[in-house]
DNA sequence: GTCTATAGTTAGATAGAC
DNA sequence: GTCTATCTAACTATAGAC
């Protein structure tokens, strides 16, 4: 086990071995801060025009109690990013895949969080090049979005309940590329643009049900063991 | 009046009023040149990472010959983008809008330049803030793009030919998002993205008849003086 | 706090194209 | 001879990292 941190009295105090930051209170605490200040400053320049200082000054912080937290600007980032989307990626092993309803009450609730949208279109698009610290992850995230999203409309396939012409795969891509796709289109224009009510509209140009029905027949897959 | 700056013969002698670089055949040449060579570096790292010293020597003219003729980081990006996007731009007013077959075809012929794509995804996201120097260039490029494709499907809406829960301008943004959508994932997977066709079957989703009956339907319109 | 690297930008002088 | 093209040099600010 390892040995507590004594927190002596002196004030040079020794440096452990294994630096493992946020692991008192107020470190814990502190490393949120950082990752919220972080979020929105990514958010808004990319991850190459974010400057460290200018995060640890937006949470006032030090800029080396940032580098504390975070030893590089990579894993910074990747931080804010992880933190960021287990909303989504809890969904993406659910049994008979993901509804793609949770795809729009996402876009509902990113409505409230523009810095959340603003992030991840910014870094999604930067992440393309792969020489960026989030291309592996982006890589992964699409696939396995798309894997998920296609497992679930599997169901609606085997059923003939997709349109012509639609395969589950395309119905997926087709489904993600217009949340993609509106929620820059709301960045830009944000009153004029209702991104889950026209998701809801593509995703009735997809499927020839409700998605109700759809998310019944998928439980029932599972329930039969599938 | 102003009393005009005397400029005596002087041994200081009068800087010329203009600089207009790029007027010599060399100069004309060297300049293609290096938009040619900006073009994939903001592509590839945005305009924050993206370096005029790296561009430079991507296409073998110094540093400064390159800041001759784009005086400033911001100039080169929006003399790169300017020149992409003729193609889309010219039919910004055509008489009757926009043919949603034309977005179509622009994604076809995009494909064969990677670095296009790459350019204007991320261009376009990172432009979200407001700092960006790209930021009024694709407000402006969206709105256009959007009255325009408006404008065109406004005849398939009083025909009646739009499917149920669409207004012109809603079927207009959901095209415009599939395209940038799939060219997004395309970026992370060439082989198994169809973004052309997958585009094909969404307009198909969306009209209820073929687009060459509105394309006619247009130009009758257009003909009959609108 | 310091270090090292690199960013964008500017100035001035020379050589070359028109 | 005039304007352009190019190069040498340097400046100022800021980056990530130690």
């Amino acid at each position: 086990m390892d040995a507590p941190e004594p927190e002596t009295s002196s004030d040079e105090v020794a440096r452990p071995p294994v630096r493992t930051p946020g692991r008192y209170r107020k470190g814990i605490a502190k490393r949120e801060a950082i990752l919220d200040a972080a979020l929105p400053v990514f958010g808004q320049v990319g991850f190459h025009g974010a400057s460290l200082r200018e995060i640890a000054r937006q949470c006032g912080v030090s800029h080396q109690s940032l580098m504390h937290y975070f030893p590089t600007k990579d894993e910074l980032l990747m931080a804010v990013l992880r933190r960021r989307d287990e909303r989504l990626r809890r969904h993406f092993d659910d049994a008979g895949g993901m509804r793609v309803d949770e795809l729009v009450e996402l876009a509902e609730y990113n409505v409230d969080v523009p810095v959340v949208i603003s992030l991840f279109i910014t870094a999604s698009a930067e992440a393309v090049s792969t020489e960026h610290p989030a291309h592996e992850y982006y890589r992964d995230y699409y696939e396995r979005i798309i894997r998920s999203t296609t497992a679930y409309l599997s169901v609606a396939a085997d059923r003939g309940w997709l349109r012509p012409g639609y395969t589950a795969e395309g119905a997926a891509r087709v489904v993600l590329a217009v949340q993609d796709g509106l929620q820059l289109q709301w960045l830009y224009e944000r009153d004029s643009v209702k991104v889950a009510d026209l998701m809801r509209l593509v995703i009735g140009s997809v499927l020839s049900v409700p998605t109700a029905d759809l998310d019944e027949a998928v439980r029932e897959e599972a329930r039969r063991g599938r």
